[in-house]
DNA sequence: TAGATTGTTAATCGATTAACAATC
DNA sequence: TAGATTGTTAATCGATTAACAATC
């Protein structure tokens, strides 16, 4: 295996898009596919596809093109996606539920193994087989669970105070929703992924403003 | 006004942020700051926001800086922020229920004027006032009112038949939830925003599975 | 006025695209 | 073998950063 250190965020960004266009392939039963022709599909140059993958390895052959289950197999080990990741959501509103509730996770070996919320009503209460616990409770549990990921669905007012106690009880990972940038006040060990929902309706309410003269790249 | 035409997709999708940053710093009754404290507070270069927001005007003074007042207001023109925009969910399950639940897009001038699902089960229900209404009520729900965006809550087998039934009525901008790239399939001219969370998850998947060995940009 | 800080041009850096030799 | 297509180097393009004159 080649060395995978020093990839650019914008090639990292483009894998699971290559992912879910390979498992579409195999699911119409196409076996190999050359980059000129996954170029076409995915309307991205066939020479950024060949540089992409061969940051991480030759998984091509001349001649012939890629293999394509192979490939799928290759960008989802790259992705992380052969090892299973436990994962709890922390909020189990709306937000938390949909995603406790999407089964595709767990197919993709990401782990539900608690769900906690500060919501009193909520005690007791279960979502997929997973019981909802207090927050209060949440220490105890990462002391004896290895958690590598936690999902913030909580506002942002207690999503500092919340990802502060998730790290420090050894959590690695967190997947955040909060509209609060926790990469700047976590230790910059600690991986964060923001989804900011409402910036990406900003930018549709931007293009939608501007129509007509279409920016570029 | 200056032009706005021809701005990349990398500024547009840095406006949102600076937008959040302003208003955090007008809670704080912050009335003035320069590109360079507002640097140190967001952590990307003074010299990259000098430039973005250059692209839409001089909104600063020399020797001054930025009135964060009308910064915040300007961005917020710029976004698009200062109209209301009419607002349909496709897709009553969990995640369309989570978006017509946050209360903060209504603040922000999304208004959601309809819901809908095929589910019968859910006939006659509501979500925050608003009916849920089945999809073959859709087509004549299009022809009466205006819909400026359409949120696309639905699996991705169904997805490019709603959205080909939207567009085909008039909605100009889809903010598409589902795992397909509409963006590819629908006629240019409709302006898409994909929200793919499995792909965002697998980022930090392959973040968690690379960690130590930090990556670049 | 002097100091501060913008707006803007120029320099650098990185990412994308093109080209082609290697090779299946 | 001949044709096809990769892996990889080189060229181009665009985005970011640095520098500084303009000016409040």
């Amino acid at each position: 295996m080649l060395d995978e250190k020093g990839i650019s965020k914008a090639v990292i960004a483009r894998l699971p898009r290559y992912y879910r266009y390979l498992g579409e392939l195999i699911e119409h039963k196409v076996e190999r596919i050359s980059s000129n022709e996954l170029s076409d599909l995915m309307k991205v140059t066939a020479s950024q596809i060949r540089q992409d993958l061969n940051n991480f390895g030759g998984f091509g052959q001349q001649g012939y093109g890629y293999n394509v289950r192979y490939l799928y197999n290759e960008i989802g080990r790259i992705l992380g996606l052969d090892r299973t990741h436990t994962m709890i959501i922390i909020g189990a509103g709306h937000l938390g539920q949909a995603l406790a509730n999407y089964v595709k996770f767990e197919k993709r070996g990401f782990k539900i193994i608690g769900i906690f919320d500060v919501d009193p009503k909520l005690k007791g209460k279960s979502m997929r087989d997973i019981k909802i616990q207090m927050m209060s409770e949440l220490p105890q549990f990462l002391k004896i669970h290895r958690v590598d990921i936690a999902t913030l669905t909580i506002p942002k007012d207690s999503a500092r105070e919340v990802a502060d106690l998730l790290v420090n009880n050894g959590v690695k990972a967190i997947w955040n929703f909060a509209h609060i940038d926790l990469n700047l006040v976590l230790p910059k060990e600690v991986i964060v992924e923001n989804v900011h929902l409402s910036e990406s309706l900003m930018c549709l309410s931007y293009n939608l403003t501007h129509a007509e003269g279409m920016q570029k790249n």
